[in-house]
RNA sequence: GCCGAGGUGGGGUAGCCUGGUAAUCCUAUGGCCCUGUGGAGGCCACGACGCGGGUUCGAAUCUCGCCCUCGGCCCCA
């Protein structure tokens, strides 16, 4: 849409209004997935949301640059908008954190932006939810991500794949290649196009491998697994369910052995919500190598995969005749401090007001004129009932308390 | 960047093929009927042909370009 003469500005492409139902479902979603990270020790970093355009190309190659939003700032600095969090709180790292006592295990959530076609679950601006365990290259650090990535998805109800596989195995499979073959390799494993990989030296083993009825046995012809197996033995007892699966490449160098994605079957095209893996990168920014695991979440992605039942907290109106405003709002006061609780900002009369209680959802109309003034009990509606009473301000929360236990009985 | 389907008040729609008077209906929103009790009803108000060019006496309608949305491809850190 271009603004005319009669056309409203319109927001930027591949950008979303978030309004306020989508926005608690959000908010749900989001304090579910904190609530495991924290719960298994993570803590919150965030970054900025513009960084160095070098960043980003030290990471990933200076293709990426056609698909960020780049810009000269006024003082003639190439920065970009964040297209992912990785880089960001590995930089964060080597800026900050590298004395810090290890293992670090950092979570984030903020939006990262990519310019790149919209389309089904990919927007220009998305929001990622990620963690990174710093400090340690052990198969127990690489189960403990995957576990922690299969728990979170849990929370929310998402039942996902869960597939776990290793670039070592690829890596020596294809040793004897150059790099830029290899690169192309992984690249076509990533994207299953086997009909291109066959025509590699070495495709037709790796297709072997990737489709093997047991790809672990086939795998331990070509390189030892010790590293692989015992993540695994450690995901069984985390009780984790996977799916070894060789096909996962990630396409980046930095990835250093064990990587992993979970994909959402009731979505479309674009169904991976998880991808992560052990990787090294502190190095690449000025600091120590150092290993780390880690994954993202696509947030936006699982928004379009869960239904998560977001509780509803009784809500609250006081109606004021006009003569009794004054002590209204000092009644709305003392009630807010418990419940959500509106008033009329409209000079509506009373019988608007209660029609627009209902017509907005409310749960209790809390009356209060000349006589609820005088005796200090404003009239207590249920708008779902229709029963009404008169009661202290006092008695009022102790009635709504009680009907949330009632309608809420688990919490 | 490529392929396909679309774009009419805030939401949902009729009209388009076959150009012609004031663009249809539902809903939502604000007000009134009704300044102490809601959901109904009536009345009033509000509000749209995505943008631009072309054809024509006349374009929502035909045509071209662009923008945007949706689905897919490429890419996917």
């Amino acid at each position: 849409m271009t603004a005319g003469k009669n056309t409203p500005l319109a927001r930027p492409r591949g950008t979303r209004d978030l309004l306020p139902a989508e926005m608690k479902r959000r908010r749900f979603v989001e304090s579910r997935l904190r609530d495991v990270a924290e719960r298994w020790g993570y803590q919150e970093v965030a970054t900025p949301a513009f960084e160095p355009l070098e960043l980003f190309t030290l990471k990933s190659g200076e293709a990426i640059v056609d698909e960020l939003y780049s810009f000269t700032d006024k003082g003639g600095r190439p920065l970009a908008l964040r297209p992912e969090l990785t880089a960001p709180v590995a930089r964060l790292y080597v800026n900050e954190l590298q004395s810090a006592p290890k293992p670090l295990k950092l979570y984030y959530f903020g939006d990262c932006f990519r310019y790149e076609r919209p389309q089904s679950g990919r927007y220009r601006q998305f929001w990622q939810f990620g963690i990174e365990l710093i400090g340690s290259a052990l198969p127990e650090a690489d189960a403990e991500v995957i576990a922690l990535a299969q728990r979170m998805l849990r929370s929310v109800a998402l039942d996902v794949d869960m597939h776990v596989g290793s670039l070592d195995v690829l890596r020596v499979m294809f040793c004897d290649l150059d790099d830029e073959t290899c690169a192309l390799a992984m690249r076509l494993i990533d994207k299953g196009d086997f009909d291109r990989l066959g025509e590699l030296p070495g495709g037709d083993r790796a297709i072997d491998l990737i489709t093997a009825e047991d790809p672990l046995s086939e795998a331990q012809n070509f390189v030892a697994l010790d590293h692989l197996l015992r993540v695994l033995e450690l995901l069984d007892t985390l009780a984790v369910s996977y799916t070894v699966d060789f096909g996962i490449a990630r396409g980046l160098e930095y990835y250093t052995g064990t990587v992993f994605e979970a994909y959402a079957g009731t979505l479309g095209a674009q169904n991976q919500v998880l991808g992560g893996g052990s990787y090294r990168l502190s190095h690449l920014f000025g600091g120590q190598e150092v290993p780390s695991t880690g994954f993202g979440i696509g947030f936006d992605r699982i928004m379009d995969a869960v239904n998560p039942s977001v509780p509803e907290p009784p809500r609250l109106l006081v109606v004021p005749t006009g003569d009794a405003r004054i002590y209204a709002l000092q009644v709305a006061n003392e009630l807010r401090s418990r419940f959500v609780t509106d008033i009329d900002v409209m000079g509506r009369s009373v019988r608007a007001q209660l029609t627009y209680a209902n017509s907005a959802g409310f749960d209790y109309a809390i009356i209060i004129g000349k006589k609820e003034m005088e005796t200090s009990k404003p009239t207590l509606r249920n708008l779902k009932t229709g029963e009404q009473e008169s009661f202290s301000v006092q008695q009022i929360i102790d009635r709504v308390l009680s009907s949330v236990e009632v309608s809420q009985p688990s919490r």
